[in-house]
DNA sequence: ACTTATTACGCCGGTCGTAACTATG
DNA sequence: CATAGTTACGACCGGCGTAATAAGT
């Protein structure tokens, strides 16, 4: 008779907790997954290991006593597994392993880089692979496994499920014209316009602009990346709708940069397997040298907005 | 990162036995199984834990420092996971549960009876419940989960997948007539006899001896159980082939019993489910007494042959 | 060629969640 | 009727084995 440690966990669980409900809430599970692990481990051990008697008025479950000699034991089994998980850890930053992360151009720039660089400074094993990708095939390449991180421009509210994720920043729009176009964004409404690629964020956030002056824009060009956009901004062909981080630090000649904040933001996140054992260290790495890396993004596009 | 106490099991297998194909062994698996599962906690902790390269002269596969170090944690998981089953036992022979065993009627009276008298008394929250069956449903019931034991009179050279199981007896046949019927069998050869049930051993049995004097017998009679038959021997009816078993202690007037130890035997054994957690405990000691009964049966039918 | 280990792929069983049900205050 | 727990059932995933592959002696 094999104890097995999954189950004993579950009892753990329930010792702890005070009940059925309350450990599948500990456990991230439901009663019926923590019910039936205790049914399997009394059968399985021929010991009957909760007392369902609730004779004297307790409203939950209590142990017997051989229930909570076994809970005792899965107590151990944990700290002993703890230890393990603590001392590999102490022993060796040598983390190991490739991350492939997908991202768009801007993301790759200002966040994906930079903490693929700091990673590698801290952790030489891990090293991360970047892949532009497309938003949908991006999430289908992550629950396939060819890819471990998808930075996003539309982060959801509502995860998908088997997923989980991040939020990194909200990333303004702003509108950058030609600077003898008149004031403001009025004053380029008649204008041409560069949309950009089908889907984008960049093109919802035009399109709110449309709806914002109740006029139908002259979109003559359609450019995929911004800093294609931005050199038809700057030979004095059109107005533009780009987000804040498109936007280089030092403005090419013959830009101007309009604060639009009715054009609102695109949420940009990141996005990964969730399970018992993902995401993996050298993903969680990753992710942690790119939230960072979000945070200084924030802090200074901050100062630049003011 | 939660460290999978299945796959550190792997890993110590591995330190211990020297090797992937050594473990293997060790825990019933194919090295296929214990390779993917080094493979899978390699990517979980993204730590290399097996140092492929063989380049000193080594066969087999060996640890990383922190290989050896997760293997040694794995060994105390081990212990505290053996000692919690120890306590277990000894804090209570209180096993639980309901064992169904499906038997044939000899084997009832002879084995299944005894060893749940046995079993009962010592631990008297295992019941043990006994149903007739027959040969071909008592499987099926089996692996349906609805029998736990089965009692076989054709216990099988090679076990059904899925199924385990322990030879207990080979319970020889004996030829039974009434006593004036000439000399030996051949006395018997033309008169009348009983046949078993289709399907039944004792009726191969019959068969057999009908070839080896290469006769065709005067089977007017077909009884179920051997009982049945002997009361018609013992009313001077007829000759019949009954196991060794059905053969009461005190033989009942008018009933002769010839050795035919060409007939050969029926080899009875019995069948589990068989996989991590089982047999639980209540039917391993059902099992075991049955074992134990077996033992004893076979020394006394010993005797009585003499 | 033989041994050791890994990879590809399909199957089976285990585990989980949904939903219905029981029991108890 | 509200709360605690169990049971039935279906879907999905993970682990295992078979077989093919790689690599080294």
């Amino acid at each position: 008779m094999h104890l097995d440690p999954r189950r004993l966990a579950a009892l753990r669980a329930v010792a702890d907790a005070g009940g059925v409900l309350a450990a599948a809430k500990v456990l991230h599970l439901t009663p019926s997954a923590v019910s039936q692990h205790l049914a399997r481990l009394e059968a399985e051990t021929g010991v009957t290991l909760l007392d369902r008697s609730r004779a004297d008025g307790r409203r939950a479950v209590g142990l017997t006593p051989a229930g909570r000699l076994l809970a005792e034991h899965a107590g151990r089994v944990a700290v002993v597994l703890a230890e393990a998980e603590r001392d590999l850890a102490e022993l060796t930053g040598q983390v190991t392993g490739r991350v492939v992360v997908a991202a768009f151009p801007t993301a790759m720039e200002h966040l994906v880089g930079p903490a693929a660089a700091a990673v590698h400074a801290g952790s030489p094993h891990v090293r991360v692979s970047v892949r532009e990708f497309d938003p949908e095939p991006a999430l289908a390449a992550l629950r396939a496994g060819g890819v471990d991180l998808v930075i996003t421009e539309t982060y959801p509210d509502a995860r998908p499920p088997g997923l989980g994720g991040t939020w990194l920043l909200d990333d303004g729009f702003r509108v950058v014209t030609p600077p003898d176009w008149g004031s403001g964004v009025e004053g380029a409404l008649t204008r041409p316009w560069v949309s950009g690629s089908p889907g984008s964020a960049a093109r919802v956030a035009l399109d709110r602009l449309a709806a914002r002056y109740d006029v139908v824009l002259r979109r003559e060009h359609e450019c995929l990346e911004f800093p294609a956009a931005l050199a038809l901004v700057s030979a004095g062909l059109a107005a533009a709708v780009v987000p804040g981080l498109a936007v280089p630090a030092e403005l090419p000649a013959g830009v101007r940069v309009l604060e639009a904040s009715a054009l609102g933001a695109r949420r940009i996140g990141v996005l990964h397997r969730a399970g018992r054992h993902e995401p993996n260290p050298a993903a969680r790495q990753v992710l942690d040298a790119i939230t960072a890396r979000a945070a200084r993004v924030t802090a200074g596009s901050g100062q630049r907005a003011r």
